[in-house]
DNA sequence: TTCGCAATTGAAAAAGATTTTCAGTACAGA
DNA sequence: TCTGTACTGAAAATCTTTTTCAATTGCGAA
């Protein structure tokens, strides 16, 4: 559940897609921090490792990786948004409400109830998307005090 | 599962909010079709109901029936997104990714899983947004052909 | 039924987010 | 090492959303 540089590398090559400076940047700031990241979050951090980094090139990059399957949209709480790595196949990302934190999950036992939401509403059922929302070990901690 | 009118300006009343003209042209739009709507579909389809419906006021009453729980933002394939009415309380869309049409559903079976997902994240687990996509029964018909 | 207050409104302006254009650069394969 | 094309970023444009502010209106009280 935990990707690393040479695995997402890994994944552009595999695609066709150069491997440039500026998105090797994007990928160490992804991987750099739990956090869901705005594109000009994004741009700000990775110009620290790569000077030139330029917004649009964050924006096509974020889009690429979305078609690639890596990288996902999260929502926090007042609908503002993020985006954060997510391992491809059937995962889910469960964030803190308070420090935004992101954990990725494997899978989430709607099968059944997709079935019978199939036979329900008469809809072939193609996919979901699950988002939850919750708060961190280290924010009960600080919580409670 | 369906929301009327009435249930709707009475849920403004019971929290002190005006039932204006355009709030009325809104609510009416928003009841007219199964599809989520943009702000700017919302206020072009709404200025037919009341001419004068300016596009701030749109962006303010969404905001408020959001707040009130009436209203959901929901995500159609590419991620652009509109709103569409949601029954207060556990329900979720089922989103048809042909034509969009949406269908609300109550519940989701995932209590277990979520009780899972905080034992083995450490996670308070808050709560959880589930949107599924699927073909609606119309689209699967028009398919067929 | 009338009145008054404050919520509500919408045009204009502003701010924020995202996309397009295009000339220059750089990555990777030959 | 060379070359072709994918990739890049500044500037401009477009789109989305919010703020401002003077005017309007809905509704509760009298």
């Amino acid at each position: 559940m935990t990707t690393s540089f040479e695995t997402l590398a890994q994944q552009f090559r595999a695609q066709g897609h150069k491997l440039t400076q500026p998105r090797r940047a994007i990928l160490r700031t992804l991987l750099a921090t739990p956090k869901p990241l705005s594109p000009a979050e994004i741009q700000e951090r990775g110009q620290k490792l790569y000077g030139d980094l330029g917004l649009v090139t964050v924006y096509r990059t974020l889009e690429l990786m979305e078609t690639m399957g890596v990288l996902r949209a999260v929502h926090v709480a007042d609908g503002c948004h993020g985006y954060a790595l997510a391992t491809p196949g059937h995962t889910h990302h469960v964030v803190c409400e308070r420090c935004h934190d992101v954990v990725e999950i494997v899978g989430c036992d709607l099968g059944h109830f997709l079935d019978r939401v199939a036979e329900t509403t008469g809809y072939t059922i193609t996919g979901h998307w699950l988002e939850i929302s919750g708060i961190c070990p280290a924010c009960q901690r600080q919580q409670a005090r």
